[in-house]
DNA sequence: TAGATTGTTAATCGATTAACAATC
DNA sequence: TAGATTGTTAATCGATTAACAATC
């Protein structure tokens, strides 16, 4: 298929994750690997992962399989994943703190540049190696340094209104770790992280 | 449909966040809804909530809509989360400190009742009511309480052989914060809270 | 060359959307 | 009753799976 139609969400949502993959195997000193292979190990098939690469175009050789070093620069490139993107952390209490010295993060390119918080113990202290804000600075600051991208991670019933600030601060896609529905305009992405949805997903299973 | 055909997963995924959404509902004081009302709120459609619950049975009255302490409690005997289920910790460390302290898993149905890391200066400690132990016990204990859910929160390279351990010991279902792929037997579930994978989903769309 | 594996086309399967009769 | 909304059936749409020619 060619580069240029439209590919659906389900296939955006599993890139990362052959992404994931293939840098372990990097890591592993793998150099080499083919649709069957990276299927085995993520629980896919092979015919599925030909079929996702394929809206990008074609990354291997018949008979060969895939270069990882190329088919990892290729999907960064695809995912926009081949820069650092800034991210604007709201709530900076244990779990935010937690992910603001999250290394990994920031290897997978990442950098948590601002920290906000409501909290006049934590404003002004650092982690992670930025600044915690006080939270009625996040418009001035999101805005002025155009972050499209935001970690939420205030607990309950603040969430929303958080939200609706990211929003217009201009945020494109957040982070949701508050464990509440947002509301958001349709333009604007969300990425729920909630434990408790994601464990009764898994439940439901179990007897 | 009749609740005793087989339920696609993309509609068990979704069931957790009308559940969700629901409950904040009733903490509002509203007590009676609609699908249409939901779809607005959730940013889905009317007809793919009905179709969705159908799988189950029906739980509103036409003209009216739905009583949401009823569909709550259905919901949740669905998704059996009308019990407490017990959670196992494995990595006790910034990030699955603040998952101990997170009251928001408890309100919504789960335990975490022990928690192990590897760090000899952690262990022993107190952590949300539990006393961090040792990972050598890991298979002991879990097998002991017959406990079939872990949250798997420990940094790179160990995730793997840890998920190894707690598949040994039971358990059935793990939600993996290392941010790495795990590789475990077919019937063993995992749900990913990898923040750097869902980030990039979002990058994909923005430029 | 022979074996392996890709990228793509065709066939199947499943999920979403639309429509509507039932009924509160 | 009239208006509203459900649960379900039918129609559409889209994704997955299977198959295979191309070719390394």
């Amino acid at each position: 298929m060619s580069p240029a139609d439209r590919v659906p969400d389900v296939v955006i949502g599993r890139i990362p994750l052959y992404l994931r993959t293939l840098s372990q195997f990097q890591a592993q000193g793998i150099r080499i690997t083919s649709s069957k292979e990276l299927a085995a190990v993520l629980g896919t098939s092979a015919d599925q992962i030909r079929k996702d690469l394929s809206h990008f175009g074609g990354f291997g050789k018949q008979g060969t399989g895939y270069h990882i070093s190329y088919l990892v620069g290729q999907l960064k490139r695809i995912l926009h994943a081949d820069r650092e993107w800034e991210v604007a952390l709201v709530g900076a209490g244990s779990l935010g703190s937690a992910l603001l010295n999250c290394k990994e993060i920031n290897r997978r390119g990442f950098a948590i540049v601002a920290a906000f918080d409501r909290d006049p113990t934590r404003i002004g202290s650092q982690a992670g190696g930025v600044t915690i804000q006080d939270g009625r600075h996040i418009e001035d600051e999101i805005g002025l340094r155009n972050i499209k991208l935001a970690i939420l991670a205030v607990p309950g019933p603040a969430a929303q209104q958080v939200a609706d600030t990211l929003v217009a601060s201009g945020i494109r896609g957040i982070l949701n770790y508050s464990g509440l529905a947002l509301r958001v305009p349709e333009e604007v992405m969300v990425q729920d992280m909630d434990p408790a949805a994601h464990l009764q997903r898994m439940t439901y299973y179990l007897g």
